[in-house]
RNA sequence: GGCCCCGUAGCUCAAUUGGCAGAGCAGUUGACUCUUAAUCAAUUGGUUGGAGGUUCGAGUCCUCCCGGGGUCACCA
């Protein structure tokens, strides 16, 4: 009993439609017709699951030594089908689920001939999911393999996937023939990236381990994980242009916020000793291969330790996460081995630049002495940059040569709102940002908890950055009361956390280690 | 935002100095009851990102636009 292409399925095809189907996908649309018109539920809403994939084949194997336990040995299995071999009148699919593969031996004696018809005609097809009940066996050539004798559909996929052939070598290697690569689809239809492309399946479920690694060693550190807001009457707590956006009831412009500096410091005020937050910033700035305008932001704030006591801990979270993720405290990353065991290298701000670039900005105490030293060694210096801008343009040169977890500590004041005084020296705060390969990964300071000292530094930066007022700080006057409360002295701690996933993942662009990175519209 | 490169079938890619838009995979039809990148035979499929221009003739050359990648600027 075959089945075959009938008129009237013209008119099912032809119904109204939001979009422009290709023709693979009307070929779809007509078998799916054919579907109903045999009675056959396309997406029906029950399923029936003993065995994952993998289950099934370890289940097996078990047993395969006893072969009436062998025989015995019966399952129902789903997934997409991802092969597809058609012989005459016995079929081999291969069908993936999250646990992975396991092929299914179709036989028109076994299945009957109105569900066989099914499979010769295609009705069921590449990538269609569907679920399967049989008994497990090996087959003559040797693979696993479910003996099916009832084959169900679970849900019809109308668009085929791109079509990537799998080839499993003697050594267990997998070669692929045919990719789906274009960078710009796989971002815009991360669906489908995800589907054919196990290992951008894998870069995944490693970020989600390494995320668990940090709330893990937080929590078993002390401290406390808390939510704080996101829609802000007015941002801080970093240099960048804010997203803006509007409550309509309460007619209140809110920002989202650029960083959670200032509420996680209030809660340090508020007798926690020791807090940190897991979640996402906004910056409405460029992107590029380490910028998405959202990203994800990990804090800490621990009272009664100094920058000293937080790059002990940076050290050693670091080397627990990247030990979680990988097994080991070594990775590669871009063909360089990084190794995050402790101590690293730490250097004075003043050192590396000096090291680098040859020039001591010390020398040069003004804005108009350091542009000239720096053009005059080539270097681009804006006319319109504060002294601090300037030194911190000269990190820039820096940075790519950072490869191994680097601390850079003592930073220009005038670059650093937040941040304590360095004793002994008004120019310089304690601070450190930290760099590893070749990008930096994050910032943190012994925190300033001197309200009036705030007050003044607040002010000081609406004056520096007056002429830009996309990037002036504003002054919060809620923080500066909590501080007045008094502030426990403290070291306050923030990472890029999608950088920390470009390095496990061994990926060169942010894209990569986000599901869905920010994309232009598709169309104009 | 500046500069450079790219955009051809569902996917991956060809197309000679400007001269008939092609291949593999998938799809369709047929053969095959232990295959596995199955194989064999036949076959469908295109507004060459979009709009203009030059030319007898444009995938190819020019201008603008859209999208992507890279790089510089920007990003405490």
């Amino acid at each position: 009993m075959r089945v075959r292409t009938t008129d009237h399925v013209e008119g099912e095809v032809s119904r109204e439609m939001s979009w422009e189907p290709t023709n693979v996908e009307r070929d779809r649309l007509e078998k799916l017709a054919r579907l109903t018109e045999l009675g056959i539920e396309a997406y029906p809403p029950r399923v029936e699951r003993t065995h994952t994939a993998a289950q099934a084949i370890a289940a097996f194997e078990a047993v395969e030594d006893d072969p009436e336990a062998a025989e015995s040995i019966e399952v129902t299995v789903c997934g997409r089908v991802r092969r597809i071999n058609i012989k005459g009148k016995v079929a081999f699919w291969h069908i993936e689920d999250g646990s992975g593969r396991v092929q299914l031996m179709i036989r028109l004696d076994n299945v009957g001939e109105a569900t066989y018809a099914l499979v010769q005609d295609k009705l069921i097809e590449l990538d269609d999911f569907v679920q399967a009940r049989g008994v497990m066996m090996r087959t003559r050539s040797g693979e696993v393999s479910v003996q099916v004798y009832e084959l169900r559909l679970l849900a019809k996929a109308v668009s085929p996937l791109p079509v990537i052939k799998e080839k499993v070598e003697e050594d267990g290697t997998i070669s692929r023939f045919g990719e789906f690569s274009d960078k710009e689809t796989r971002y815009r239809q991360r669906y489908a990236d995800l589907a054919v492309n196990p290992d951008v399946r894998e870069v995944f479920r490693k970020r989600a381990r390494m995320i668990s690694a940090l709330r893990r060693f937080l929590d078993d550190e002390g401290f406390l994980e808390v939510e704080t807001p996101i829609l802000q009457p007015i941002y801080g707590g970093a240099a960048a242009r804010p997203f803006i956006t509007h409550h309509n009831q309460l007619d209140q412009d809110l920002y989202l916020r650029i960083s959670f500096e200032l509420y996680l410091k209030r809660l340090l005020v508020g007798m926690y000793d020791a807090v940190y937050e897991i979640g996402r910033d906004f910056r409405n700035e460029g992107v590029s291969f380490k910028h998405n305008p959202e990203f994800t932001q990990i804090e800490f704030y621990k009272a009664y330790i100094d920058y000293h006591g937080v790059m002990d801990l940076t050290e050693r979270l670091l080397a627990f996460v990247v030990q979680q993720v990988t097994g080991d405290t070594v990775i590669t990353y871009q063909g360089h081995r990084i190794d995050f065991r402790p101590p690293w290298k730490r250097l004075t701000l003043h050192e590396a630049i000096l090291a680098t670039t040859g020039i001591d900005y010390k020398q040069h105490p003004d804005a108009a002495s350091l542009r000239a030293a720096m053009r005059q060694r080539g270097y681009q210096a804006r006319d319109d940059a504060t002294w601090g801008k300037l030194v911190d343009s000269l990190l820039g040169e820096v940075e790519p040569t950072l490869i191994q977890p680097t601390f850079i500590l003592d930073y220009p004041r005038d670059i650093s709102p937040f941040a304590k005084m360095l004793p002994g020296d008004p120019t310089h705060v304690e601070r450190f940002e930290f760099f590893i390969g070749g990008m930096e990964m994050g910032n943190a300071f012994t925190e300033l908890n001197d309200p009036q000292d705030q007050e003044a530094r607040f002010l000081e930066m609406g004056r520096l950055y007056a002429e830009d007022q996309d990037e002036a700080t504003p002054l919060d006057e809620d923080y500066l009361r909590a501080m007045r409360y008094g502030m426990p002295p403290c070291g306050g701690w923030g990472m890029g956390v999608d950088r920390l996933a470009m390095l496990l993942t061994d990926q060169r662009s942010i894209r990569d280690v986000l599901l869905f990175p920010h994309m232009r519209d598709e169309e104009a």
